[in-house]
DNA sequence: ATAAGTGGGAGTCTTC
DNA sequence: GGAAGACTCCCACTTA
């Protein structure tokens, strides 16, 4: 690890990224990287990738969130963290879009569909109320206030588990059986799982695992379908394998980074709005 | 060496 | 009741 990698990391957890924005230490982090490829590398500094970084602060952001001043939001947006797809709505779903709502959507300006994240509007979607303006993928963080506005991940503490666990045992109660991808999906949008998985590039589908608590996320995924066996990563990324023929999902070329199909985003999306607007 | 990814194939459960 | 879809589970193997 490069002196500059560590000041950083240090200087990160020291500070709890109060005084320093995330959007600031990325782009520091960059600068890292980018030198780091101008200049010799220190002969013990290995190769700590940009990838692994930007993982250890995504999975140590929450930390930043246990902090007074965001706990009693995040208390207030805990309560309302009820958490359940189907429970909620029937499920609904339409490739190609809704008559309708689709068309409106493809009306949109492209520009428009590309911040669909960063809108302000409180999502009522999947059973849960939050500000879309809390949190952001990796990338957008440019353009939001940084993850200092999220709440804090629930991975360590008793409460945290409760959370998890009414996520994981949310009730089905809807028509059709909730699907991998559908869960995922609110997993992205639950400011809570941020430990677990986050969006890479909201705008166009790209979300990557935690490789910490990828497992956490797919033992969730098993209790939500009331499987007997403990679901495991593996047989959850199988699944995600068959999404890729069946057109839903795509792996992308980088450690535990899959990629909602444009189709499928946009199928999501839609249920979102058509949920919102209900 | 290890974590992560791949794909075959059989089994299970739910929905139509 | 049967077919089809969507996983689930296991395994051997490859890749990074």
């Amino acid at each position: 690890m490069t002196w500059g990698c560590t000041f950083l990391l240090c200087y990160a957890l020291d500070s709890h990224l109060f005084h320093w924005n995330y959007t600031e230490m990325l782009a520091t982090l960059e600068n890292i990287q980018y030198f780091q490829d101008l200049g010799p590398r220190e002969p013990a500094s290995g190769n700590l990738d940009l990838d692994m970084i930007e993982e250890y602060l995504q999975e140590h952001s929450v930390e930043v969130m246990s902090a007074p001043g965001v706990q009693r939001r995040n208390q207030v947006e805990n309560s309302m963290a009820e958490n359940s797809w189907s429970g909620h709505y029937t499920y609904e779903w339409h490739y190609g879009g809704v008559p309708g709502t689709d068309e409106r959507h493809e009306q949109q300006p492209p520009q428009q569909q590309q911040t669909w994240l960063c809108q302000s509007s409180h999502n009522e979607w999947a059973h849960f109320q939050y500000d879309r303006n809390q949190y952001s993928d990796s990338d957008s963080l440019s353009t939001s206030s940084g993850c200092q506005e999220f709440p804090p991940s629930p991975t360590s503490d008793i409460k945290g588990q409760i959370a998890y666990d009414s996520l994981a045992l949310a009730p089905l109660s809807g028509k059709r059986k909730e699907r991998l991808f559908q869960f995922l999906y609110e997993m992205l949008q639950t400011p809570d799982m941020r430990s677990c998985i986050w969006w890479v590039q909201s705008n166009n589908g790209t979300f990557q695992f935690s490789s910490q608590n990828k497992e956490k996320l797919a033992e969730m995924w098993g209790r939500r379908k009331g499987n007997r066996k403990t679901m495991t990563y593996q047989k959850m990324a199988r699944a995600l394998r068959n999404y890729s023929r069946t057109g839903e999902i795509c792996k992308v070329k980088r450690k535990l980074t899959y990629q909602f199909t444009e189709r499928t985003l946009r199928g999501l999306q839609n249920n979102s709005q058509r949920f919102m607007g209900s």
